[in-house]
DNA sequence: TATGAATGAGCATTCATTCAT
DNA sequence: CATGAATGAATGCTCATTCAT
């Protein structure tokens, strides 16, 4: 029940927008009365959260998936499957990323995302102070925000850029970067 | 009275964000009644959309000024100058900055925001394409999409780098990525 | 207007009861949009305070007019008008007397009916007072509760007893009861 | 289990007020669902009926069994006796009696409260015929609503009035009452 | 018999928008 | 032009009650 609930919210959100996704309508979606939601979700807040959690997981394991599968790469080829991933965990359902993107009023959301991108940031330090990059922690800031915006618009707005050609320039930011900074 | 019930809609969104911002209280602020409004604006989003031209355009003009100060400047000088004048720019009113990356629903002004972006995006490929770079178009999406974000997130996360560690890295971002590219 | 949905909360409380007095039905009621309702009112609890103080106010001014009529009378004569003024100004509505006695979340509205209580217990103790009473705070509070129970009762329950029967029970419980008390 | 229900529905009326006082309230405190609570109630009002007369039985029990006593006195004495137990009858459970008195929507249980008045009338005008009083049945009317409002406030209000005066006012009202009445 | 998940009508309240003045 | 009172559809949420298990 909890499952066919996130799942309504999700295709409600995906398929509608944020600004209709009322209650009534996800209970209605779910084929479930609104008084059914309330004994599962505290809140409409509730609801939204749990969809934009199983959302992050969902992104956070495909990208951890696809550089499992590269295990043990490093240089240049690792800064490739990275982007390779980071780009196929966002193309899986777009319609709720630029809902998740766009429409959502992140400041009651921004925790939960936030949790997301200081995991991602928090493994990105690890990999650079492993190779010897110094303040491994503020390169991990700069390279995860740019490279998730860099890859999030790419999917949202589909600008003239074949995707090899994505990941070629992508692999150019994270290399040139590192090494064009002091040491 | 246009520019009154835009002030006030300002006013509104930075010091009390989206949710209640609503026309009456925009209204009100601009001590004018409701009904006025909608002899100058068809609808709310209207007056929302107005607010971000407005900022927009002070925005972009900020920048624009603080390069012509060091026009002429060519090379990593220029660089870091544009990256300069852009963290001033954004750190102009936080507040409304705030409200406009986080709290928007952002579908609905999308074509403003891209509209900013696209500006920015032509006079850096302009440039790009002067200095030689080959598919100025594509690197300048990349940089100004990765530059925007990071001024963005530095400006309203505050993280622990100092702002001139924050324009060395930009700086490197820039100039690596641009060394790195094929030619 | 505030009149005009005074009035319709004043009907449903009287007609339907407290249980089926919600905004929607008062709105309706006034023939009015449940949104003008709140331009009015901060939420339901004012409007039925506002009906409560407003049948406050009669009921004080019915009891103060039909008292100012036999003004310079003491002793029994005294007691028996103000009973009978009493009992005029509780007669006046009863269906409204019900619900206020019976229905209300009194609770709620605690602050309202003791503003009246007090009030009449002031100026019972005063006169008491005058009249060389002893400890006329106390004797003003047990007439003024027994009374007020009694008066109510005989209006809501309609007891076997006489109207003429009932006044002469009354003036015999207040008379006796300060010639009883020790001085 | 009828058992464990109604004392359930007391506990809740009494802590959390009537507002909270829901179905699946009084269901969960009495560790049975609430499905199981239809079976032997029809609906709430009835649960709540039940908590009512239990309170009510105990009230007069206490009450009659204060009075067996002192069974056989006589006169102010006797008066007294049956102030004093009523008294101390109606502060055996302060927080229920606030909640029959002031939060219940008395329409509903009104002729369960009249029940235990009648009795209470009917013990007194037997009372009053014995000593020779005429029409008892009035007098008792008159004295049971004047000594039941002003025990139930005293109690409630604290009002600044010590018991022993408390109960010297209430015999005087008794007494006197009595005397003053035609023959 | 006991359960408790499911119900759904109903509530108080909001706010973008209109239109008679 | 400007007004602002009036609107009413829509929202998040509650809870007495039912019924398949």
């Amino acid at each position: 029940m909890v499952d066919r609930i996130v799942d309504a919210g999700r295709a409600v959100l995906a398929e509608d927008g944020y600004d209709a996704c009322s209650t009534n309508r996800i209970a209605a979606r779910a084929g479930v009365s609104p008084g059914s939601l309330y004994q599962y979700f505290p809140d409409k807040a509730a609801v939204v959260a749990a969809v934009i959690d199983g959302w992050s997981d969902e992104t956070a394991e495909r990208v951890a998936a696809s550089l499992a599968e590269r295990a043990g790469e490093t240089g240049p080829a690792m800064v490739r499957a990275t982007v390779e991933a980071l780009l196929a965990a966002l193309e899986a359902d777009p319609e709720l990323l630029r809902v998740v993107t766009e429409e959502l009023p992140q400041a009651r959301h921004k925790q939960r995302r936030d949790a997301l991108e200081r995991r991602v940031r928090e493994l990105t330090a690890a990999w650079l102070g492993a190779g010897g990059v110094p303040d491994p922690a503020t390169a991990a800031w700069v390279l995860v925000l740019a490279l998730e915006n860099l890859a999030v618009r790419w999917v949202l707005d589909r600008p003239p850029v074949p995707r090899e050609a994505l990941v070629e320039e992508l692999v150019s930011l994270v290399t040139g970067y590192l090494s064009a900074r002091p040491r």
